[in-house]
DNA sequence: GGCGAGAGTTGGATTTTCCAACTCATAGAG
DNA sequence: CTCTATGAGTTGGAAAATCCAACTCTCGCC
């Protein structure tokens, strides 16, 4: 899925293009969970299992997925995350996070996911330096490459 | 694009089924930027007028984007983002996070985005109870609705 | 020998995308 | 006043992706 036409070098885009497909972030969804296996993937997320055929074959050439042996004979299958796939599950926390925020009412999250800390993950996206929630209004855009224009922060 | 065949119910897949089209999180992008004029998006994403016309036709009806006037005579647009709309700036900031760590060499950052307290912003994902840096590993899933199993954590 | 599970493939109908060209309103140049 | 340009889309048809049900192939088991 590149994004057509001489567009902006963008590490979002690159992203998107890896993982920006219909289903595939509801596989990477439930690889994380445990449910590697081409039947459980096509009941869980409801895709086509040829789509999903080619959608799985995508991630595992890019490094998302690897699939693993989990039985000789009969031989079965079973997809996992690599270290990159594990690390892509913050995006699927910020936008659970935010499905549950603005799309339910109150609480009948379909899922909570319980912190080593004891209590209900809320994922908050900081920055790494100071620690601070981020917030729009607190950035500043500095294109690096060519093709970037920025016309300043938008205000809602 | 909801996801087809009775599928579970599910935070992730919900706000995809808002945002997960090809397209639609780049035009988030460019509209958080400042550059919300249809043309500028065109250029800037490289997308089909078309396609273009009817995400943002979507991402209005989500409540995601507003159309402005800017200009009455003539009439001119420009889209911006709504509150929940820049709430989801975090998700493209986790996005961006990745790729600029997997599909980059070294520092080449197509962009670098300044958080204020002066350094280049590293978005990490907490907990915003415990203040920790999220990990699959600390994390344990409770399904809330039918429809769910979980076969435990999977490791890489 | 027949049944069933797991992990896909295949062929054809249906939807989406893509693309270039077109519209419509208005502003400014000559 | 005519000509060209700009912004914000629409339109129609070709090309690509998706959907779906049915099929394959390999074993294991009763």
């Amino acid at each position: 899925m590149a994004a057509s036409k001489d567009p902006r070098p963008c590490s979002i885009a690159d992203t998107l293009a890896l993982v920006g497909e219909k289903y595939s972030l509801l596989v990477l969804r439930e690889v994380c969970l445990g449910n590697g296996r081409f039947d459980q993937l096509v009941r869980n997320i409801g895709a086509p299992r040829d789509i999903l055929a080619t959608r799985l074959k995508r991630l595992v050439e890019a490094g998302i997925l690897a699939k693993k042996m989990y039985s000789e004979r009969p031989q079965r299958f079973e997809y996992r995350p690599t270290a990159a796939g594990l690390e892509l599950e913050s995006v699927l926390m910020t936008l659970m996070a935010w499905g549950d925020r603005h799309l339910r009412r109150d609480d009948d999250r379909p899922m909570v996911i319980e912190h080593n800390c004891g209590k209900p993950l809320l994922p908050v996206v900081t920055c790494s330096v100071c620690g601070d929630e981020v917030r729009h209004e607190d950035l500043t855009a500095h294109p690096q490459a060519p093709g970037w224009t920025v016309s300043g922060p938008a205000a809602p």
